[in-house]
DNA sequence: CCTCGTTATTTCGCATTGTGAAACGACATT
DNA sequence: AATGTCGTTTCACAATGCGAAATAACGAGG
């Protein structure tokens, strides 16, 4: 609508997609605009904390944006929806679990509780998830839109992060009529090689996939049966999180 | 620069600011703006999956946000300059350590390595500082610009959260005054009954204040001579820090 | 069921604002 | 010094964004 506003945007996408070592002319490449537009966008953003010059002309997207995003989680706190059967679901099982939400072409992690186990994974809050090799992700993807999936199983976007990755779209449209069958998603070393996932798909108040939970582990304490035994308390976690959210019953049958 | 640009910018923070129940009207009031003209960029926001349409006209902002901040932290990694520092810190206390950053005027984690003790701080990477009642938000207060302190620290901005939240000007100035001179900043249940913590700044390559680094702990196993005691360890973990962002030495005597 | 008040949305004429070509300047490279 | 590349600035034009006002949608009260 705002002919300026989707450009800054873009370049404001653009700032970070090419973090942290952007240049003007590149960014107004990527952006599709002339330089001179470009510059004055830039400029906008970083007058306004969005990005910021650095020597070298290099700019990077503006600490702002963070700021923005931090406040977000606070304020909307998607997390307390899934709080309460986060700990439920602590009670059986000592790895980690983790709540993601769905944000266009992929998916982050808003909320996170720590295994009881030794090692750590290198998850962060914010994090962000593919869709097609993580547990949250395809359980995600399975209830998407079947217009939705068809762009983002294109061969183009399944990249690999590992040998176990599914790069086939065939194979992955059988895996998420799977999904949907069971009810559950199983990422094994499909995102990083010795990290085998459960995730379960999260509705919101329209029905809509809105996000999953996922319990994680190393391949080495986690098998494949010890996953799959958790189906149904990580099934109930998402339904009881659905609940909160508002998201209507019984989906699955309708 | 770009007007339309500028506004948008606010009508986002008014979003993020409102969430979750902005409507049309408040966002205009609060943007300064026209109905009109906010609607118009609203729906661009919309459009651009920067913010959300609810049913009952409430607006919110979108997951684009989180998603842009998400793969930005992870792009620009400003934790791996802490890292290194953050481990070594490890090895002389059990507790949970923090590196936070400044972003506008409040700080935020980017990273956080967990204590080896049983209790976890409700804490999340992403979660945002109020500068003048933590102590990583003190310590970056303690060093910015005396125009802009003299703007954080007006006696609106110094809001209560427990009682020993320093809330009068004065006090602030003098405890800035005592930060600047130690190097170290304590934070003694300002920001949350029952924790206590330690931090000192980190600096930028342009010798500007950048974020800090803490140590927080329940104060019933942490002293404030625990804390204190950790100032030397401390300081040299936030210089190394400061140092690998490329920050001008010895600072303070000049 | 109608009326009035409030608030979201749309329309529309105007000129402010954003636009891109082109000129300029700063650097680097040969 | 000459040439090329890229960031920045200028400028004339009109497309674009603007806000007043009209309209629609909704709710509350009678």
């Amino acid at each position: 609508m705002t002919q300026s506003v989707q450009r800054a945007l873009r370049v404001m996408e653009v700032l970070v997609a090419k973090a942290p070592r952007a240049v003007l002319g590149d960014i107004a490449k990527a952006a599709g605009l002339t330089p001179s537009t470009t510059y004055r966008i830039v400029q906008t953003l970083v007058q306004e904390g969005y990005a910021t010059a650095e020597e070298g002309g290099y700019y990077q997207p503006g600490s702002r944006i963070l700021s923005l995003a931090g406040q977000m989680v606070t304020a909307m706190d998607y997390s307390t929806y899934a709080r309460a059967a986060m700990l439920e679901l602590q009670e059986h099982t000592p790895e980690t679990i983790h709540f993601g939400v769905l944000s266009g072409d992929q998916a982050h992690y808003v909320d996170k509780l720590e295994g009881r186990r030794p090692y750590r994974l290198a998850s962060v809050v914010g994090m962000s998830l593919k869709l097609h090799c993580t547990a949250i992700g395809k359980a995600i993807l399975a209830h998407l839109p079947p217009g939705r999936i068809a762009e983002l199983t294109a061969p183009d976007r399944l990249v690999a992060h590992t040998r176990k990755t599914i790069t086939d779209p065939e194979r992955m449209a059988t895996e998420l009529e799977r999904i949907r069958a069971q009810g559950f998603c199983i990422d094994d070393e499909e995102d990083r090689d010795g990290v085998r996932c459960i995730g379960a798909p999260v509705f919101d108040h329209h029905g809509q996939v809105f996000g999953g939970l996922s319990v994680s582990a190393p391949t080495m304490q986690f098998t494949l049966q010890d996953a799959i035994s958790l189906a149904p308390v990580l099934i109930a976690a998402a339904e009881s999180t659905s609940a909160a959210l508002g998201a209507p019953r019984n989906r699955g049958n309708d």
